[in-house]
DNA sequence: AATATATATCGACTTTTCCCGATATACCAA
DNA sequence: TTGGTATATCGGGAAAAGTCGATATATATT
């Protein structure tokens, strides 16, 4: 994925926004809550909720961000879980650090 | 200044090519090489014949990384002067590292 | 004052992004 | 297999960004 994708990715105030609530799913989305909710994300609909856009953009914005390496996700029979992509945030870090 | 619009002066090719020339002055812009270069920045007509883009396209792309602090400008005769701005860089890093 | 040079701003056109509703697909349950 | 729910994809209209050439402004030189 190359740098400006992922600039991109976070030029847009609700894909911020997501990336932030996912950073602390647990206190950012309480109605899911439960067990292996850290492990494995959050899903599209509760995203979709909170954002208060409608359900294809939410689904776009998340596939953006997957796609930067923001996020990953899991399906899980019909839903899909979004999680942060640690790995990806951190290279973008590095980017930070060494080339701006 | 937001961090949406931070991001979006990054989400380009060739605004993340400057900041990152911005970085080592003396290396991408041997031309104007001179004693307090490197304290006062590269002008504007340095940087666009590198990009390769036209005059107005390049006044406009550093006046967004201004304004986004990445860079800062100072005026020295007929010339303005560019550099990276270490703070705003910093502050950038630290959103990344807090908040995504 | 007239001219030359560097940069900034303006107006326009093209391409991309934002965001939606409609529809398709995948999975589940009866 | 029929219907229900979650998500993805498609098509499109509006807004924003990319980029240019032309022009304006600021400064320097003669």
């Amino acid at each position: 994925m190359n740098q400006v994708e992922i600039f991109k990715a976070l030029a847009n105030k609700t894909r911020l926004q997501i990336l932030n609530w996912l950073k602390e799913p647990a206190e950012n989305f309480p109605d899911q809550a439960n067990a292996d909710f850290e492990n494995i994300g959050v899903c599209v609909g509760q995203i979709q909720i909170k954002a208060g856009l409608s359900q294809s953009t939410i689904s776009e914005y998340l596939s953006i961000l997957q796609r930067a390496d923001l996020v990953s996700a899991t399906r899980v029979g019909q839903w899909t879980y979004y999680k942060r992509n640690k790995e990806g945030i951190e290279k973008l870090s590095k980017i930070i650090n060494s080339e701006l």
